[in-house]
DNA sequence: CAGGTAACTGACCGGTCAGTCAGTAATACG
DNA sequence: CGTATTACTGACTGACCGGTCAGTTACCTG
């Protein structure tokens, strides 16, 4: 006995999977994995929870998933990044970071940061996925930068992987600030900002020489 | 029926709230505040479960304390950093990084860092004591020395804070990636080696001119 | 417009765990 | 030594939540 033309539910089966694992990465981001409810995400999603386990098999499992689209588009960036800078290092530094700076706010890496750090001691093998596939490249990849200019002549000696998390911390740092400390009221800060002083000090310590105008 | 001269346990008043938060320190940092058990934190502090109660109301009640406690040490560090030195500024920039290396590899910061970011959502006033009482006070502290050296005209132009947040992240990314991606299997940082070169790169970065040899 | 298929629902189950409390035993004290 | 006090124990409870499944309903096909 239900007024015509309203169906309880739609049969979309091509969707769902996207929409559920949109619902997670949001919920997850927010909460963590434990915290987070397969009720309240089967809600976000616009679907009941028994129709989570007819895409995931487990909670684990839609984790997975999520971390697993988190990565994808992040990978497309860093290869973008090592792609388009062959060219001296002063140019890579000057353009890079705030490209970087402008990604890492659109996507919502800030809670999949918070989420990877706060659940690796439980679900090592997550960590294991997230480190693998991207992190270890996108390190990778500005560590052979950094030792290419090296031996061209443009970078003080020193150790390249350290060079590299020496670059991008601060811009991460300010992320995970963003997501722990300014809902609390702490004064925020700019990433785009930080992304150009750190650049422009990066590039006066590491450079052999004063770069070009 | 029991053999003689063998207490089931002991009256310690006195000494078992450390003990818990101790105890509990080691369970949370290890797990996370949803994951640690009760019965396994009580375990660990030679007591049972009930016993817990006796000094906490509530498990949240206990994490407080145990940020509580993990502040306190942490505060003096950062007093006795500002206190030892007036002097130039790089000879701060010298000696500081190395001794906050061994700090972080002392102290259980990692576990603790780890804890309040992935926890930080779902307990935000934990987030703001630890913000308040810690972090604002190493960040001011430091934002300081850098704004006084800019005024003697040591450091070159920009903005202190985001000084500050340049010289120490490398340091904390470091710990966090010990506590993510080192059990996983990817190789580590050396805290130590990373806080020299990031210092030596930063004094040649900040500095108006060539630090004295 | 049947009849069949499978996407979807939602009440339910079993396990887990924070929190309780009646009882027990260690100590203080007279 | 006896007795009062209270730190402490551990079995218990109630709520919650991941996961299941019998039933329901949208949609497809002839």
């Amino acid at each position: 006995m239900r007024s015509a033309g309203a169906p309880r539910f739609r049969r979309r089966k091509a969707d769902r999977p996207g929409e559920i694992v949109a619902a997670a990465l949001a919920a997850f981001a927010e909460k963590g994995f434990a915290a987070a409810r397969l009720e309240e995400i089967a809600a976000r999603a616009g679907v009941s929870k028994g129709a989570l386990y007819l895409y995931f098999a487990t909670k684990q499992d839609l984790f997975r998933a999520v971390v697993e689209q988190a990565i994808a588009p992040n990978m497309e960036v860093v290869r973008a990044m090592i792609a388009a800078h062959p060219g001296p290092f002063s140019e890579l530094l000057r353009l890079v970071p705030e490209r970087i700076a402008t990604l890492l706010e659109t996507l919502p890496v800030g809670g999949v940061l918070k989420m990877v750090i706060g659940e690796a001691g439980n679900f090592p093998e997550l960590a294991r996925v997230w480190h693998d596939r991207l992190v270890a490249h996108a390190l990778g990849a500005l560590c052979d930068a950094v030792a290419a200019a090296q031996a061209r002549g443009e970078v003080k000696a020193g150790d390249p992987r350290t060079y590299a998390l020496q670059l991008v911390s601060p811009l991460l740092i300010s992320v995970i600030w963003r997501e722990t400390f300014e809902p609390v009221g702490a004064a925020a800060f700019d990433v785009q900002a930080v992304a150009r002083q750190h650049m422009q000090t990066m590039l006066s310590g590491m450079l052999t020489q004063e770069a070009p105008p």
